[in-house]
RNA sequence: GGGGUGGUGAUCUAGCUUGGUAUGAUGCCAGACUCGGGCUCUGGCAGUCCUGGGUUCAAAUCCCAGCCGCCCCA
């Protein structure tokens, strides 16, 4: 892709941008299938690093994976009504085996509350079989009918989802609080992108949910991105389920229930909050190649320059980075620096007969202007530098995030920031399903996120309707 | 549902008014180049011109029908 088609087109067109950049860095592709995505080795490498990294943590929590069917019959699925009058619209089914029409209808999971819990409720029968605790790797598949994009809104989601019981509310809470944290540190330690951390409103939480928290992210058009979200079940779904347990006082009881989240969606994000015009720009945490060496030949002394990159690099692979040397025949280096740009590798290190002979290396970072160069017996530096670039990051979008947040309670102001996503609004609300809807009737943005502390209201009335405010809320467009 | 607009190698594109089997670029392959920012040069590869039908000696081009995409309106 030449430099010309993206320039400003991040400014310009922040989708469009977008697009282009991972399709041209072979990040993922379109499929045939309309609406489901390819994820490319490049990018399938990241999600690897981030499901390892909620692995660890999930696993620590003493979480366990598991694997549940791929098709659910249509009784279960309806069996919560509220689940199922959120997900109707967009359940995919197969009526027909070969050419034989099925008796029972088996919905594709669009997420596996409801076959997991028919288990559940087989799997319960003392307080001595609670907690449950598992979680499950694999894809959903929800039908979407508005334009699909790639990462964010696709037809098949590849995610996570954990589903764990409890025998009282207050670990069902404490275990919905214990994810959302995990997942506010994927974002922000892994990804660099900072979240506001709070709870969903009544008309955005999950269909089926006491409570959702969620990890919410704004992007540079000020549209607002849920990064992953952690929901407490409360005994809604134990209920229908009949997931009954004998307490220790010989009581029957209903479990308690939380589910969490987090998909491929995130690393959508973490390109749209981190790029630039010439391409992607990976946190080092989260990148695939970390440091890429790229040789430059001169035709008579190639051969000691590629034993002597092929030297460095060994000495930066032995520090534990992810590091690879570039020696393909036919690009020129050029070529190559703009290709690795696009592909928002972190640092790359020039080496030609300047470097190998005076043992050193050029270090260019993706996120700063200069090339610099490094002795190589320095090179144990560049772990520090990739430390310090992944801080930075984070710092530099916080600062962006924060940027795009107004504070405002003129009613007018706010509709028209809205309305046009000037900006993320934080004002005070009262909450209602109802207010909520005119809201979106009015601009088409909708609250995002609920801050969990209690914070002093910005006004006592609310903003939209001027009803009692119950709380500040964030409201703004979406993704 | 109504209206508009488009469909040409893997990708983008010219040609269509005025019919004569397709233009250029990117790409891909082989090679050259003191290959330090997508360089340059040589040769080659690559197309059911969306599908079906019609008109014609002859259709990417004109006509009809259909399929698919995008945009606008309901």
């Amino acid at each position: 892709m030449c430099a010309e088609k993206l320039k400003n087109m991040r400014e310009s067109n922040l989708i469009e941008w977008y697009n282009e950049v991972v399709l041209n860095a072979e990040v993922a592709d379109f499929s045939e299938a309309k609406g489901f995505t390819v994820y490319r080795p490049y990018g399938y490498a990241m999600w690897e690093v981030l499901e390892e990294y909620l692995d660890v943590k999930f696993k620590a929590k003493g979480v366990k994976n598991t694997y549940f069917p791929l098709l659910i019959p249509e009784y279960l699925l309806k069996k919560e009504a509220s689940h199922i009058k959120g997900f109707a619209p967009e359940v995919a089914w197969v009526t027909k085996g070969g050419d034989r029409d099925l008796d029972v209808k088996l919905a594709v999971r669009p997420t596996s509350e409801t076959i997991m819990y028919d288990s559940y409720s087989r799997w319960v029968k003392s307080y001595r079989d609670l907690p449950i605790l598992l979680n499950q790797w694999n894809t959903v598949v929800r039908w979407e009918t508005k334009e699909t994009r790639l990462f964010l809104r696709g037809r098949e989601v590849l995610w996570q989802e954990g589903h764990c019981a409890f025998a009282d509310n207050k670990s069902a809470e404490e275990n919905t609080l214990d994810m959302l944290n995990i997942y506010k540190g994927a974002m922000e330690e892994l990804l660099a992108v900072p979240v506001l951390v709070g709870r969903k409103s009544e008309a955005e939480k999950f269909a089926g949910a006491v409570a959702t928290y969620t990890v919410e992210t704004v992007l540079s058009n000020n549209f607002a991105s849920q990064a992953a979200t952690s929901h407490n079940l409360g005994q809604n779904f134990s209920k229908a389920f009949e997931i009954k347990f004998i307490d220790n006082n010989n009581q029957w009881n209903y479990v308690y229930q939380t589910s969490w989240g987090m998909s491929m969606r995130a690393l959508g994000i973490m390109f749209l909050v981190h790029g630039d015009n010439k391409g992607l720009i990976l946190p080092p945490r989260i990148a695939p190649i970390q440091v890429v060496a790229i040789p430059i030949l001169n035709g008579k002394d190639d051969k000691m320059i590629l034993k002597y990159a092929n030297d460095v690099v060994s000495a930066i692979k032995s520090d534990g980075i992810r590091c690879e040397l570039d020696s393909r025949e036919g690009y020129t280096p050029g070529w190559k620096f703009n290709e690795y740009e696009l592909k928002g590798v972190p640092i790359r290190l020039e080496i030609g007969i300047k470097e190998a002979s005076a043992a050193k290396v050029s270090v260019k970072k993706r996120n700063e202007k200069e090339k610099t160069t490094l002795e190589l017996k320095n090179i144990k530096m560049l772990k520090v530098a990739l430390d310090e670039m992944q801080a930075n990051m984070l710092k530099e979008a916080r600062k962006s995030m924060e940027s795009r947040i107004i504070i405002e309670k003129d009613t007018k102001n706010v509709i028209s920031i809205l309305k046009s996503a000037g900006a993320i609004v934080k004002t005070s609300w009262c909450g209602t399903e109802k207010c909520e809807e005119t809201i979106k009737e009015k601009t088409g943005a909708t609250s995002r996120v609920i801050p969990l502390e209690n914070e002093k209201l910005i006004s006592d009335k609310c903003t939209f309707c001027g009803d009692d405010a119950k709380y500040n809320a964030y409201f703004g467009q979406s993704y």
